[in-house]
DNA sequence: TTTTCAATGTGATGTATATCACATTTGTTG
DNA sequence: CAACAAATGTGATATACATCACATTGAAAA
């Protein structure tokens, strides 16, 4: 790829901005940079990992393949690191990433990220800080997950499009009401009752994958309560 | 604390194997143990927290509040590190740690371990590579959690505590029948039937506490399936 | 040793949601 | 533009398990 991508990059990461001249440079001889469109796979389950992926721009399904069904893991926006866990905690890949949107995605060669951790030390504490961060939400999701009832898990997952995807109370919703379900421990069927009951009581507005935040106050506590 | 306790600890984390005599020594002077008794909080959940919890030796619930009831997240055994998302990712414990059974604790001021990190590259790897394995372990008892029916997350909790806490066949669960339903998000009453059933269908050996896997291949597939 | 309290087991009932079936709508392809 | 496939909505039914109530057992405290 092109000298100095890396050095002129506007969406490195907060780790890489303790990167140096001379690494960057380096960075870029051991960097790819690769576009995806929605539906493409980024790295697949089960799929050997020797790559940390690096997602410069765009929105990607975290899924996994569980005892039952599929499970959406997150729902990941560009900057952010994917992966790191699967590559530097096992060589095969826990889950896979697949592209909700059009996304640009670095694949950064494994050996270059440690010698980064092994050189750096302010690069290697905010990997540490980031590593940290990623596990807490994990935990809290995942509690909510377990403990909430359907309606406060899909209540959960639209306000989180809303506040922290797109930042914005009216959005189209990029994900089918299969994947809704996946994301939330639904079945399709009940998160189209769950939607259209949102809509009838004045929630949401909805139109198909359309979504517009209504009534934020009570779609909040409908969240947090289950 | 006795100087020089870190550097003939036999209990050392595989980072901390990785500090030399100095920095051992540095540790020491950072580092305090406690002894905690079955029921006793090691660190509470929104409290602040500055240090780094080391488990030299013991069995550790790892607990949270969550929005309906008490979960337990974890069985943490000795010896591990705790709560170093919570401390790194944030300075509030979003979780709490109460001790099984004696428990030996290290608590590790957080400003040497933010010193080691910056200064010896093998030991913020091994941090790494520790926070990924638990991010991984997780993710797998998460998805588990969610999609398993109750006789399967029993099954598994029984085969966990044979397998990777106790290594035996027979030993006695370090839990109430309330606490086992908030480490598989069931009903103690549910608890209680399961376990019954599992009696019943010889799978398990059953008397009050005390265990014994009688049927590790059937208990194997329930906890498979769910 | 007795009393008290916590833990546990069991039966009955209610609830949330999955599953199944099928019709309708929307998006994609030829 | 029509045909086809995917996505979606809705009704009916089944199931897993929570909740409630209460009795019994076991552990702790007086």
């Amino acid at each position: 790829m092109a000298f100095e991508i890396c050095k002129f990059c506007t969406k490195r990461s907060i780790a890489a901005e303790h990167l140096g001249t001379d690494e960057l440079e380096r960075l870029s001889h051991s960097c790819v940079e690769v576009f995806f469109e929605r539906g493409d796979i980024i790295f697949k389950q089960n799929a050997l990992s020797s790559n940390i992926i690096y997602i410069r721009d765009g929105l990607v399904k975290v899924h996994i393949a569980g005892p039952e069904r599929e499970q959406i893991l997150k729902i990941a926006k560009g900057p952010t690191y994917l992966g790191i866990p699967t590559t530097f905690g096992d060589k095969v890949n826990h889950y896979s990433a697949t592209a909700l949107t059009h996304t640009e995605v670095c694949f950064i060669d494994i050996r270059i990220f440690k010698d980064f951790i092994a050189t750096n030390s302010d690069f290697a504490y905010e990997i540490i800080v980031d590593l940290c961060k990623n596990e807490l939400y994990h935990f809290h999701r995942c509690i909510n997950q377990l403990q909430k009832q359907s309606p406060g898990r899909v209540a959960e997952a639209l306000l989180y499009f809303a506040n922290e995807i797109f930042n914005t109370k009216k959005y189209t919703l990029p994900l089918t009401r299969n994947e809704l379900g996946d994301l939330t421990g639904c079945s399709r069927e009940n998160v189209s009752r769950i939607l259209t009951d949102f809509h009838k009581e004045g929630l949401i507005g909805l139109n198909g994958k359309k979504i517009e935040i209504l009534n934020e106050t009570m779609l909040g506590q409908i969240s947090k309560n289950g």
